[in-house]
DNA sequence: TATGAATGAGGTTTCATTCAT
DNA sequence: TATGAATGAAACCTCATTCAT
């Protein structure tokens, strides 16, 4: 802990910032969100609770940044517009596998998301807008890139995209958090890419 | 318990625990489940900290309690089999309707087990077993009652059914505890019957 | 518990009394004295706390009540006369043996004594004090039974007797609740046999 | 710890410490251990529970403390070797009345220390193994110091040693915390010695 | 800017005892 | 006499937050 190879940031504010959040999603996953004080965050980030609170200015606030960095890039254009336009199965089932492996390699962001949203479902509000500015603005641009697209409404592509993604996003954590119904893995991504098209026309086709 | 013959003097035990469990989920409800303690569950409840802790060995044991009366006979027989066979939407759509709307009255009680899982998974696993073999069960009598459906294996009707339960409890859970993407309620109720009976189909025709 | 073929005191004063002295001794052997509460002594006794309470005043009150048996004889005379007058070593040797078999065979007892003495002092004093009137009374029939000691002074004796029985009974402590620097018992048994015939040498020889 | 060439600012956590585990001591001899609470500590001590925590980790954790200081010097080579060696009994009885005072001296800390040991073996547990390596090491240097001596098997010594100590301690206990049978301090001085020689002759002297 | 000692309200749980039945 | 539901003070301990240094 103390020879920790990763003297990167010291004296600065950013990567004392990042420290922080990392530790506390870190421990959240060990222990648990109700199991994980600020003092032993502080403790752990070799830094001392001033300090953090410095940073700051509550828990709660900690917990609010540790949401920002979660939307990325999980898809791009060129795969979006084969998805939304001949519904390709071979292309989602990669957009769903590859939103599987994120969510386990980030399996602790995802699961203290999920105690969080829990706990306090205020600190979900700014990721749930965040998501739909986000889905907002892409489906805008695939409209842009695909002249069969621009003909359909923008808000109903952006809501065939939104229920899609929450449905994706539901089904996993379903998996992962609570309890699996399937055998392995690529059960899940198979019925998940179907049910993930079948979203899909429902709401474009018509 | 409840038949039992020894109504002599005490006052009221079932009452007791039952008042104390209502309790509990309206508090949890108002201000989230780390923020209920058991003593002002206590208070509210009109009773001693000493008498909650009589009827319950700990808080997390209220919480195991307030699970109990959760699954609860949600489909008959004949409805079952109408949507395990003909896949009738109407009926299905019923079931559906039926579900949301009991959420929605309980809508304190499945809070609860929404939050209580995100924090103490271990709690959740009691009631999943439960619900496993209620599903097994269920299906189990569903196949007596039907000689289509005596054909299918077992494990493979209580595989659809389980899947498409847990379909529809986790879209109305998103749907009522996170973000919805529907505009009214009766969206929700076409989607998720929707994609209910896709799910059924995928599983049981083949 | 339930199929405990012992229905032996039920509706007697005496017997419940003893059952629940028997079972308070039990528990403290089992979970330490702090440990046991006087609700668990009634279930384990298979009383009602209403009737623990009947018999005894305070939970003190069975603690007090547990220490009257205790006082048992050890000793017969024509024993403790070979030991006072010709100091015989294996006469002494035997006392101290069996005094060691007796501990362990009621080592729950001494040891819940043992708590008691350390948690509250008052409850000893009364087992002190009969422990002094009967070594008082013992070497009165001693001296009465053998013309040499019937020229030494009483108070003598008894201050010798009393010496050297808690010798033996603070060194049998030791090894059996705290430490032993022995290894094993037939060791400790010869030394205390020793340091036992040394202190009534010192005490009876002048 | 105490040279630690940091005295900053921060208000004295050294006389703190001291100041929680001298609090703590006097309140147990005053009502026993199980009657002195943490928070009676802190309050005694005029500090807040939550700085009584920061330097303990547990009511526990403080009974463990208050035994560190316990191991003193109370006896030097010059001393040791005369007892070892020749039997003195003059410094004998010196070294068993020194012992007392510092018995009475810190009566409340051995006291407290008998109580828990009957509560909670297990914080005894330390201090013995303490005691051991103390005793043994002590032997050991004893032995360099004498040519007499260095023939003999370090463990007699040390077997030696610890049973005249524990027989002490153990004779100092029962007068000062059970009953006393002696008139007055002089006569079980007196006794003591005679015991405490007789003891180290018999596994000295063979 | 960084520190970390200090705070103390509040959390969960225990248990000796009472008293209505 | 027997019951056992009810009590509630008090126990141990946590932790977000502050502020003097």
């Amino acid at each position: 802990m103390s020879d920790n190879p990763e003297p990167k940031f010291h004296r600065d504010k950013e990567g004392k910032i990042k420290l922080i959040i990392e530790t506390f999603v870190r421990l959240i996953n060990q222990k648990g969100y109700t199991n994980v004080s600020t003092n032993l965050v502080a403790k752990e980030a070799g830094l001392s609770i001033g300090t953090v609170y410095n940073y700051f200015k509550s828990k709660e606030d900690i917990l609010q940044a540790a949401f920002q960095g979660t939307i990325e890039d999980f898809i791009d254009f060129s795969d979006a517009i084969k998805i939304l336009t001949i519904y390709d199965y071979d292309t989602t089932k990669m957009l769903v596998s590859k939103f599987l492996a994120s969510h386990k390699e980030y399996y602790q962001l995802h699961k203290a998301q999920d105690q969080a949203i829990a706990i306090n479902h205020d600190v979900f509000q700014n990721y749930q807008k965040n998501l739909d500015d986000y889905i907002l603005a892409f489906s805008k641009q695939v409209q842009l890139s695909d002249a069969h697209l621009a003909k359909i409404p923008a808000e109903t592509i952006s809501k065939a995209m939104m229920l899609s993604f929450n449905l994706l996003d539901t089904l996993v954590h379903q998996h992962l958090f609570r309890t699996s119904n399937f055998e392995n893995d690529e059960e899940l991504i198979e019925y998940t890419t179907k049910l993930f098209i079948f979203t899909l026309k429902l709401y474009l086709k018509e």
